[in-house]
DNA sequence: TCACTATAGATGCGGCTGTAACCATCAATT
DNA sequence: AATTGATGGTTACAGCCGCATCTATAGTGA
């Protein structure tokens, strides 16, 4: 007997919508950020100089959220873009001063809202919970291939 | 030092994401439904005769959502209303022969899906997912109340 | 050099989504 | 009965998304 309760694609999804949501008000509401907007610019601040392909791989988006979310980051004068000379169909993307302090900022946030979720599960689950996305991430991996 | 891969609301969505599009190729490319297409029915299997808003509240959708896939459902035939006498703003929903039909063949490939993840995961590590999960969705109503 | 294929990134378009507003109905109060 | 406020459900609208396509550049082989 089929029960919807205990499908895992939709208890992690509902999961991930719930969870989510409890941190987006704040880069939404606060800074007037998108989800690609946020991913990009936590993506950056890690990976200096990447290039927009490597973001979208790295971040799991699609390449036209990356692409719109970049637009975005430079309209506010986030981000950089510096044409790669030796293969000038890449461009490498850097934050700004402003943008470093924009990530720095909800970064406090984003900690804050992290220490109430593992305090929530505890620090064990915690580990056990990324180690099985891990297997998740990585099997999704390898049915694409 | 913060880390974006070790930050519980985005490894979650992305988890979340790659393993629900595992199954969303089955109901879109297959049968043609969109995501709360698929979650109408399957809750309507389980919970005969609801009305729109325990869909909602039951599967974490918004109301807007449920109404529109209640909408689609119903033009496919795989769906009847039935108004609520005693209190007419209500309808109660229920599947007909059609519906139950294609959920059963849908619950097929769902079931299959879901022994590979389980398969994957471990019957053990799957029980403390859906427990930690539990407590998400628990604290969940918490903050909203 | 030319033709062909592949890749990084941008964009038009149609479809989906949430917000806010709306309609109809109900419940409580006067 | 009339008023007021709350609730179930729908919808117009504006914004977001992915697919397909496009441009520009690079690599490969004849």
């Amino acid at each position: 007997m089929f029960r919807l309760d205990r499908f895992i694609p939709y208890r992690l999804m509902v999961a991930a919508e719930e969870v989510s949501l409890g941190f987006s008000v704040t880069y939404k509401r606060q800074y007037g950020l998108s989800r690609p907007e946020w991913r990009v610019l936590a993506s950056l601040a890690e990976l200096r100089g990447a290039t927009a392909k490597e973001i979208a791989t790295h971040s799991s988006m699609h390449k036209t959220k990356v692409s719109r979310a970049v637009f975005e980051l430079e309209k506010r004068k986030w981000l950089l873009r510096k044409l790669d000379e030796a293969d000038r169909r890449m461009e490498h993307l850097s934050l700004t001063k402003a943008g470093i302090a924009a990530h720095a900022k909800l970064v406090v946030h984003a900690t804050a809202y992290q220490a109430k979720l593992l305090a929530l599960l505890g620090e064990r689950s915690s580990e056990q919970l990324f180690s099985m996305l891990d297997k998740l991430h990585a099997n999704h991996g390898k049915d694409r291939s």
